[in-house]
DNA sequence: TCGTTACTAGACATCATGTCCAATACGACG
DNA sequence: CGTCGTATTGGACATGATGTCTAGTAACGA
């Protein structure tokens, strides 16, 4: 444990790592996440089974890299498209879902590999608490509001990756908003306040 | 494959289906999912291993049989407190899961496996769209709709789970229907008719 | 060009899996 | 109660994945 890590200015260092994340995201959507092995990850990457294990210390760790990237990712498509109404980011999320719908479905369809659905679910519940920080005071109230907000979301973005008939992005996010805005104000409305601080 | 599978009329077989049962939830408690091995369950369980593959093929096909029975259980709970208004049974889920409040932890709680999570978000998903089915008309505006609240109640679930500070199965349903029942009005209430036939 | 660092194949020990067998213990039923 | 059928058992076995290690090779940065 606890080796040495190849520098990550290395240009082979760059190299191996982005061979693996390719390969991982491959092999996730063909055979979903228990479907291969790290040596049926490394034939795919081309990469050395003994390099592997110079980098990560299991497939884990190599999703937990591609993820970051994806949270990355999807922040950016954020950030560009940011409206400042309640839980504006629910839009760019669900177009992200549907402009990578092969890996999306595999990652957190029905199928899907649990670890990962795992980790979107996570990050939604983050977007979400983030949100609503910004509309609720703080207290045990906000984070009730926000784990049903975010599980509401997320299952509402499983739904939609297979509905039938199929629906878009946009008729997906404003069934949402119609569905929790007035949870939203319900949630803001009444309810045990924050106590005033002690002067 | 497809052997012969033991009789369930044996006494002997009761004993090893039960005590195989019993050392999987005591083990998912204890170390996680992925903390014991086909091995340790059989060790636990003082049943030989090649006895094991006699009956099941491997650790999630003695899940299955366990979580059936929590859902048996849970149903039964569920018709004794039934009330008529909707999403009734929410009330007793919560009340089950904090009379487990150990199982439940370890089953769907944050540092929980997540292929059993993923099987009481089904559960949950299906007890909810039994009743949003009684609420609304057929179509993909209530799969949505149902999705939106079985996912809402069960992030919800969690949340209650390690509240801090705790919060009662009370607390907790109340709060939950004080946000559903806005969002279910507005889903039954506009919305995307089912087409109406052409004549 | 040179020194450093990453990559590689292969060997190796370890462990869990799944299958099979012959011997044994136990339950069902007459 | 005795007998028959079946479940159970430990152990052997093959298989495949994991993780570590080493010595030789290739590629990088400067």
């Amino acid at each position: 444990m606890g080796q040495k890590q190849p520098s990550l200015d290395d240009r082979r260092v760059r190299r191996t790592h982005g061979a693996l994340r390719a390969a991982l995201v491959e092999l996730i959507v063909e055979r979903g996440w228990d479907g291969f092995t790290v040596q049926d990850l490394c034939e795919r990457a081309d990469v050395g089974r003994s390099t592997f294990y110079l980098h990560f210390a299991d497939k884990d760790e190599v999703l937990a890299g591609a993820f970051a990237d994806l949270g990355k990712q999807l922040r950016a498509h954020l950030a560009s498209s940011g409206g400042s109404r309640p839980l504006a980011f629910s839009r760019g999320l669900l177009e992200h879902a549907h402009g990578h719908l092969r890996v999306y479905r595999a990652w957190v369809g029905r199928r899907a590999a649990h670890v990962v659905q795992a980790k979107l679910r996570a990050l939604v519940l983050e977007l979400v608490r983030e949100d609503v920080a910004t509309r609720l005071p703080a207290g045990p109230r906000r984070e009730a509001v926000a784990a049903f907000l975010a599980g509401a979301l997320f299952e509402l973005l499983i739904w939609s990756l297979d509905a039938r008939p199929p629906t878009t992005p946009e008729e997906a996010d404003a069934l949402f908003h119609e569905l929790a805005a007035p949870a939203l104000a319900a949630g803001a409305g009444r309810g045990p306040r924050v106590p005033a601080p002690r002067p």
